[in-house]
DNA sequence: TGAGATCCCATGATATCCCATATTATCCCA
DNA sequence: TGGGATAATATGGGATATCATGGGATCTCA
């Protein structure tokens, strides 16, 4: 089970380089693409990123589902509206360079607003790019939240 | 069942080291992954931690909840409030080295305000590293709760 | 031919490995 | 049961490998 753990923070080079963590690659060694595929986040000013075989089970999913319910035509036909169908259209394959670094496209920086500093997210099943002060803001926000939801929980 | 017991009390070496005792790594030696997942409590000023198949059964919990329910856009788009997805962000993989020590990262030496020495607290399922003073308050206040409780219930 | 991408090598900082040692706990036999 | 022998544990420090980063050279494609 591949699994994203913790934040790393790293540059971004004059080159547009910047290398993903070495453990977030070592979660990735087994997939047949070397590298991430990555994809403007919908809900956040942030990158969503996996390995390429989280990618297919979702498309495979999809497709099932369709077949399940007797509606193959959705297959080809597709629902302009499906959020799988709009993100692969979004989604970037990035490859590894020989050190383990990516080139972030220009549409993914301005979607999370990058600057030289990038912050890498593990999220479990994917990680997230942030700008790290925007990063900051959110998690000091959710751990808040989880706080709070703890005090009323227990009194 | 791994189970964690008693309290510890080693040191923090020059290189930032510390020996996770040795009945908690007995506990651990079935894991695949031979070190620690650790992560600030968000309860209190302490380092929650336990070992890899732990984390990555909340891990596949999310997952497969999210495909059983046909949701699996939950995976493309995350939930940025989740707590799973919050401790996924701030959890650390502490390998250990050959003598059984890891190394604490600066962010949770800071969170639990880590001196030179360090309680590791055992707490069945998981277990905690406190600074020891910390520990003691805490404790103490603990016993006293519920002491004070038991007075009240008997009379 | 020129801009961007890729490959290759270099480097400083940091983490990891390996060996050494003191202290404590455990064992074993008289 | 006592006490010396033995093993396990926590700790320390030098050598080595890994990682993130930088930059020159080569390649590719319009």
């Amino acid at each position: 089970m591949t699994s994203f753990l913790s934040t790393f923070v790293n540059k971004i080079d004059s080159k547009g380089r910047v290398s993903v963590p070495a453990p977030f690659r070592a979660s990735l060694t087994t997939e047949s693409f070397q590298g991430i595929i990555a994809y403007p986040s919908l809900a956040e000013p942030a990158i969503d990123a996996f390995g390429l075989s989280m990618l297919e089970q979702l498309n495979r999913r999809v497709l099932d589902k369709n077949l399940e319910d007797g509606e193959f035509e959705k297959t080809l036909l597709g629902r302009p509206d499906s959020i799988v169908e709009t993100i692969m259209a979004l989604a970037h394959e990035l490859p590894f360079d020989g050190q383990g670094r990516v080139i972030l496209p220009t549409a993914l920086i301005e979607a999370a607003g990058l600057d030289s500093q990038v912050a890498f997210v593990g999220r479990g099943n994917r990680f997230q790019i942030w700008n790290p002060s925007k990063f900051d803001e959110k998690q000091n926000e959710a751990v808040a939240k989880i706080r709070e939801n703890l005090r009323v929980g227990s009194s």
